[in-house]
DNA sequence: CGGAATTTTGAGCCGGATCAAAAGTAGTGG
DNA sequence: CCACTACTTTTGATCCGGCTCAAAATTCCG
């Protein structure tokens, strides 16, 4: 609860300022957590110092603060170290839609070179850190690194398919099939980062898995009440845990949604 | 139904096997219509020249024919050189959905990097043909051309960026709201394309256009008959004549879709 | 001209939105 | 530590946009 907590671990954190803390060790990529899943994955250890070099830490981001508005312009991408963020986009007049929830190790504003501006918002769902990658050394290493290139192609590819498979949900699931879809989801993106896919704390409000799912708040709440009176999941507050991931993929992918 | 009715047309055609004529000329990026909107759109004549040399022309594809099936093994991307086509994309045992339009000057398979595999079938509406663009060339020859690897960047990203204009329009709009887009955006392509903005076939059936917008057919044609008694539209069959462009992006922009 | 595919039109129904309000949670400051 | 306020979540009642089913009208092609 207290920040002191960590401080007592040693004397060497005290230290250093909150954000620029370890910017020797803790912030490199070689001694991040989720290396292996991120942008630099398949680099030798020479060209991730190379990496390292270009990328930039920021002082982490509080619930609510925004990384980047929309239309603001672009710079370069930004890889999530801990934490969590949301992507909102609106148009002209419109009311705003949330697209993309990230995680750690995934890669936000990619959508945004086109344009030379991002196409939405990005705010963070709870105190969050990121790496800032800034486009133009990003691609001149790239010149130099088909791994690296590689890589950046398969994360924009990876959104891509991604997108695709939301569209696919909007377009033709229930209610139903649409919660059951985004449980699975995330439970999968959480244990392919290590956590379990059975138990697991969302950070976003069921306002904003409402407005991800094209669905109304209600709706959410209302089939998330549903999935628990027939023993599928098990949600307090937040915390949810997964009871019969089985039936809960049967129930994300039947067919004919509407 | 015979093939002897195209080798009626002249002799100089027979000389040539269907898909291979004129290598030379009328195939060479130089002298491709597109060339201001494809990807190799800032190329010098050198590097244009250098570019030729790894793009595979295709016999054309006609109506209905597969460009190539949602699964099988990446090769490479494909640009639209005349013609249009369609992407499909399924979920395990689910129905079909209609994903991407393809218009001349774009980029098809882009999103079949990551996984190494097309993450949809591919399907020409009307007899087509494209540039094959083999992927590990196209890689290795943005390595050494700045201006050509910033504009694979740049496409991927417009593709993305498309993919959210998508989903907010299945998230948020009414079908009415849908349709208005659908024409706007379609009318702004051809504009691109050197087109009239206000005059144009469109080479799907009601079906498709229902299914890429997730409503049923019924809905596509009551929604166009409604256009048209308020002189929004003509349209005789797929012939598409658009009457009042700024009603119709009204209309498309509508606050609070549902 | 004839058969198939496409498009249009009609009638009825249902899933999920909307509106309204209660119940629960989390920060905040005294 | 508790009371206060704001936000979040749940629950209930009602309504409507668009889907479904059915069938006629039209267009497309050979």
């Amino acid at each position: 609860m207290s920040r002191d907590d960590s401080d007592k671990s040693g004397k060497a954190s005290m230290a250093m300022a909150p954000g620029q803390c370890s910017p020797l060790e803790e912030s490199r990529c070689q001694s991040c957590g989720h290396r292996s899943l991120c942008l630099p994955l398949a680099l030798g250890l020479e060209d991730l110092d190379q990496f390292d070099t270009i990328i930039r830490r920021r002082p982490p981001l509080r619930k609510g603060e925004l990384l980047f508005r929309q239309g603001s312009p672009f710079t370069g991408v930004y890889a999530v170290r801990s934490g969590s963020l949301k992507q909102l986009t609106a148009e002209g007049g419109g009311e705003e839609q949330l697209t993309h929830f990230y995680l750690p190790s995934e890669l936000v504003g990619l959508d945004g070179i086109d344009e030379a501006a991002y196409a939405g918002s990005v705010i963070a769902l709870e105190t969050s850190t990121v790496c800032e990658i800034p486009f133009d050394r990003l691609d001149t290493l790239s010149e130099r690194m088909p791994v690296l290139r590689a890589q950046l192609y398969r994360c924009m590819s990876k959104e891509m398919r991604e997108d695709l498979r939301m569209i696919r949900l909007l377009s033709h699931k229930t209610a139903d099939q649409r919660l059951a879809t985004f449980f699975i989801s995330m439970s999968d993106r959480f244990r392919r980062r290590g956590y379990s896919p059975y138990t697991f704390r969302l950070s976003m409000t069921r306002a904003d898995i409402g407005n991800y799912l094209g669905l109304a708040v209600e709706t959410v709440s209302r089939v998330l009440g549903r999935f628990q009176q027939q023993g599928l999941v098990a949600a307090a507050g937040r915390e949810i845990h997964i009871l019969d991931m089985d039936v809960l993929i049967a129930v994300g992918e039947e067919k004919g949604g509407r």
